[in-house]
DNA sequence: AATAAAAAAGAACGCTTGATTGTTTCCTGA
DNA sequence: TCAGGAAACAATCAAGCGTTCTTTTTTATT
């Protein structure tokens, strides 16, 4: 056999491009070989190089695409939003809507910066940076016009991305609580941490003792995690590409 | 040679430890090859399995430790508080000291949990689970008691947990402000948002557009914000644990 | 119908991986 | 002092890796 009857060059480009990113987010980028991505997508290993060069553009081309993505949603979201808290509160709607709604591609933007190529990752933190420029400069702002009480717009900002972004490590679609739930509940402690209470903020912290040590064993509650086929295992290739 | 002068069990494996944290930590589990880490430490890497079974048990070692160290130091440290608000500023306190003097195994125990096998990663996160439930505890009996106005202790004990261990995807010892700054200004975004600003708890959300799947194409900036603040800024994304 | 291009198969490559084993050297305690 | 155990080496294994190349089949174009 060659090739097959009814294949397509763009079909299968888009699902190469899925099955990566759903086999990305459950193994991880180095435990995903691309083997197994073929078998995902009905191929073989040597077929996959006519749709990318290699496994590190892959790779690439799946964080890039999705940051350009998150980044040009944001920005029209917020266009016509003046009001600082406004805008902080449209931040935190769409960061929390897109985040559970694309978590695979959030997750592995987040999780595999660290498995891209000097020049590449260059290119994924610039984009995080404009990113979060969003998001601080909303506080900057606020702060400038007494709205909130932000000493440190870059800290806060680095503190409110780590929190909603977090709400894909847990949320899953038919939870008890809706999306628009969790919006709302996010939202309250976004705000109400940079709108000021004052017993906080002042506070320095009542800490007494600094000791350690001592053994606790034992558990509770169940949580639904993400799980892994044990089985394949991969290197990291200086020399591969 | 065989045995060289001067070696010493003990010794040997507590450098492996530390070897295996550094390098997992730099490139992760999957990344780091066994003579990458004999190499090290000095060794070869058939000497390895002198001091553990696997790879994988390695693995689970560190992190497993790491769970236990965190939990027995943080119920030590909570014991004779029992004020919800001096508790919850505590709790704070700690994590983000802790979070922030131990880096490399915070981050290992967050990112390689998918790294671990089935019943591994069971043990580690009914672990998880129990320290959760610190916070959780504190955040029920304080909205029993009127102290926080929380109405889902268990989502706002995933955000805050979050928001609190991003602090290690950008924070490195030296830069501009010091940890008891940063705890200050941390604490300040928890008690803020869980003491209840009335107008953000109760405002739903003042977004018009809703679609966040609406296309948009292109992105452009209007205010990108490149500011380089010393050395603070860096590397990993702000994710949550 | 003939031809070119596209799509995929399939075999092969050089390498690295985690793991195993047998052997040699060093250290220590009776 | 000298055996016996501890510590590490050295060589090896099969498996799997990313990648390349050639061949074959299907589709599209003329």
């Amino acid at each position: 056999m060659a090739r097959t009857i009814g294949s397509n060059g763009t079909r299968t480009a888009e699902a190469i491009r899925q099955a990566g990113v759903k086999l990305i987010y459950k193994h991880g980028y180095e435990a995903m070989s691309l083997r197994q991505l073929a078998a995902e997508v009905g191929l073989q290993s040597g077929s996959l190089y006519k749709y990318f060069e290699n496994k590190q553009n892959l790779l690439f081309d799946i964080v890039r695409e999705h940051m350009e993505d998150l980044i040009s949603k944001a920005e029209a979201d917020l266009a016509g939003v003046a009001d600082p808290l406004a805008r902080l509160k449209a931040f935190a709607a769409f960061h929390l809507r897109y985040h559970m709604t694309r978590m695979a591609h959030v997750f592995i933007a987040n999780m595999e910066i660290r498995s891209l190529e000097d020049e590449h990752r260059a290119t994924i933190i610039a984009q995080r940076r404009r990113y979060e420029g969003l998001l601080e400069d909303t506080l900057r702002r606020g702060a400038e016009a007494g709205v909130f009480e932000v000493r440190e717009p870059k800290v806060a900002t680095y503190a409110i991305i780590s929190m909603l972004t977090g709400i894909c490590m847990w949320y899953r679609p038919g939870g008890r609580l809706s999306q628009e739930d969790l919006i709302g509940i996010y939202t309250g402690l976004v705000v109400g941490g940079v709108t000021g209470a004052e017993e906080a903020v002042a506070a320095p912290l009542p800490l007494e003792a600094k000791a350690s040590m001592a053994t606790s064993p034992a558990a509770r509650t169940p949580k639904a995690k993400t799980k892994t086929t044990g089985k394949a295992t991969a290197k990291r290739t200086a020399a591969g590409a």
